[in-house]
DNA sequence: GACCAGGCACATC
DNA sequence: GATGTGCATGGT
């Protein structure tokens, strides 16, 4: 078998590892692609825990809508923002994509959404804030474009099971997941998902091995190799 | 009290 | 180009 079948038959493997032993995460099924969006710049760095008190914050105080987010001061976004951590600088990022949303896309992400995906995710890495992680949670979570997400967690997981050096660039990680498991949305969806849930669990910087689904388990072309 | 969490931009060498 | 640093809250 080919390397590049091998790897294909190792991720496709770790998701079915990973999808029998956490189920069904259901990330981002009930807010708005707006919400979501907010929600992706706000968890930079930060645990979702944060995130949601936050994002509460902001719907009590009306400003989950392009036009009002916008148009509120921004030492009152931050003080909204304030549980998520890192307040000052999350406030400027929500700015500047509230900039390219509303003056590039008329406030609607369902014009946005209209966008061929290669020029959105260019449109999205422009604005200050807005890295790849950051950009492709967006395209995948909230506008149904099939990029794959990756993470710390999804770097640490592979890496540490010999699949990828783990200083490999973002764009290296991601392209395996495209090539390997071609273009599917819910997939996606789900399979970033479970990096975060086995990362939470097991694969902390500080690795808990004991129990986890993966746990001893070497890719295809170790295992051929006798390493 | 240290460590960690669904990053990114910018300064410096 | 690589490496370091600031940003900040809240849970474990």
């Amino acid at each position: 078998m080919t390397p590049k079948k091998d790897l294909a038959n190792d991720l496709i493997y770790i998701y079915e590892r990973l999808f029998a032993f956490f189920g069904p995460q259901h990330w981002w099924p009930g807010g708005t692609p707006f919400e979501v969006a907010v929600g992706a710049i706000l968890t930079q760095n930060t645990n979702w825990g944060n995130v949601e008190r936050a994002i509460g914050n902001l719907k009590a105080a009306g400003g989950l809508s392009a036009g009002r987010l916008r148009d509120m001061p921004d030492d009152e976004v931050a003080a909204l923002i304030r549980p998520a951590g890192y307040f000052n600088v999350k406030t400027r990022r929500l700015k500047a994509f509230l900039r390219l949303l509303v003056e590039g896309h008329g406030g609607s992400m369902a014009k946005m959404k209209r966008l061929e995906l290669t020029a959105l995710r260019q449109e999205l890495l422009s604005v200050n804030g807005i890295g790849p992680e950051t950009a492709d949670s967006i395209l995948l979570y909230a506008l149904d474009k099939p990029v794959f997400v990756i993470d710390a967690y999804t770097k640490r997981v592979l890496s540490r099971h010999g699949v990828m050096g783990h200083d490999e660039p973002y764009e290296a990680f991601q392209g395996l997941f495209h090539r390997s498991l071609g273009r599917d949305v819910a997939l996606f969806n789900e399979y970033h998902a479970l990096f975060v849930a086995v990362g939470k669990d097991f694969c902390k910087p500080r690795p808990r091995c004991g129990g986890c689904p993966l746990e001893g388990w070497r890719p295809a072309r170790c295992q051929k190799a006798g390493r």
